[in-house]
DNA sequence: ACGCCTACCTGCTTGC
DNA sequence: TGCAAGCAGGTAGGCG
């Protein structure tokens, strides 16, 4: 399931592959991959001749931006793959769009289970229409609305109005997610996960993240101290770069722009190892169900202090090692 | 704000 | 062996 790390590595793959080639053609295989308000003919016929500049990334989407302006976003969700195709290349079942290129190369969207969506917009700012985190996501619905209502074009800016923080920006500071984390009683695993809070974690990088800072998935988010948030700020950053080090975590069925999987999930410590020695204290990883997600962790090192205090778990042995 | 539910999909694993 | 149920999870939308 690609997450930041993993929609950075196709990124960049493409960046490198396929900038500067037009497109001629475009068949829709699965209509409804492509995204509301553009029929798929229509983001057939809008996209014959276009060329493409850069390809970037903003939360878990593809950006594929256009000489002209306009902005192809992708975004893969659980199953979805960008992968350049050479000529000859037998063609792929779960391919759902297929962009043919003025080389003869194909770029293709593979996706087994129909989850990701593709959309085209006029460009423009990522912060245009961009709503201040808490109340981000019933503003920017009622937004999206409105823009509906005077036909007015959609713009790219409009797509990630409701998401919040790139948390490898330089602005994502500790002292911001400190901010944000104030009068917030969700518990960390939830708010990781909510891309309006901070966008492009998903489920093993919001796991790996908890582990490394020793929080407790179930742990109350403003309850921190703020070396805790310290902690969480350097680990959230930690994983995802050593993330796109490795080219990706492949599970299920992600794969890099070229069709290889990547390497970081034996990197992993605690997401699918459940039972599994911890590799800080060797005691077993454990599986819990939070907000329908499963979830890893070690009980021991990550202690739910919520309801009585760190001085508890941090005073007792074992603990000499830490610094 | 928050938690919980359902829908969207298909392939894989598990249990009978 | 075959078949059905259960599971995986990112996101949108709805409800309390």
């Amino acid at each position: 399931m690609p997450e930041l790390p993993e929609v950075e590595t196709v990124a960049r793959d493409l960046q490198r592959w396929i900038a500067g080639a037009q497109i001629t053609g475009v068949e829709v295989r699965w209509d409804r991959t492509i995204r509301h308000p553009l029929p798929p003919e229509r983001f057939a016929e809008e996209l014959r001749g276009s060329v493409i500049q850069r390809v970037g990334r903003r939360a878990k989407s593809v950006l594929i931006q256009l000489a002209d302006g306009r902005v192809m976003t992708v975004a893969l969700r659980m199953t979805g793959a960008l992968l350049v195709a050479d000529p000859g290349t037998p063609d792929d079942r779960y391919a759902r769009v297929v962009f043919r290129l003025a080389d003869g190369r194909e770029l293709r969207y593979r996706d087994v289970r129909k989850f990701g969506r593709i959309g085209l917009f006029e460009g423009g700012s990522l912060r245009a229409g961009r709503v201040a985190g808490r109340r981000g996501l019933a503003e920017a619905r009622r937004r999206r609305a409105k823009v509906r209502e005077a036909a007015a074009p959609y713009r790219v800016g409009d797509v990630f109005a409701r998401h919040g923080p790139e948390p490898l920006s330089p602005s994502f500071s500790a002292r911001r997610l400190s901010d944000r984390l104030a009068g917030r009683s969700a518990r960390l695993k939830t708010l990781l996960l909510d891309q309006s809070f901070i966008a492009g974690i998903g489920n093993i990088y919001a796991d790996e993240a908890l582990w490394l800072a020793r929080l407790s998935p179930l742990r109350a988010a403003d309850t921190l101290s703020q070396a805790e948030v310290g902690r969480l700020h350097r680990s959230i950053r930690k994983v995802l770069r050593q993330g796109i080090t490795n080219r990706g975590a492949s599970f299920s069925d992600y794969v890099g722009a070229d069709g290889e999987p990547g390497e970081n999930a034996e990197r992993l410590a605690v997401y699918g190892r459940t039972g599994a020695p911890c590799l800080r204290c060797g005691r077993p990883i454990q599986r819990l169900v939070i907000g329908q997600r499963s979830t890893h962790f070690c009980p021991y090192c990550q202690p739910d202090s919520s309801s009585g205090e760190a001085a508890a778990a941090g005073s007792r042995g074992q603990r000499s090692s830490d610094r």
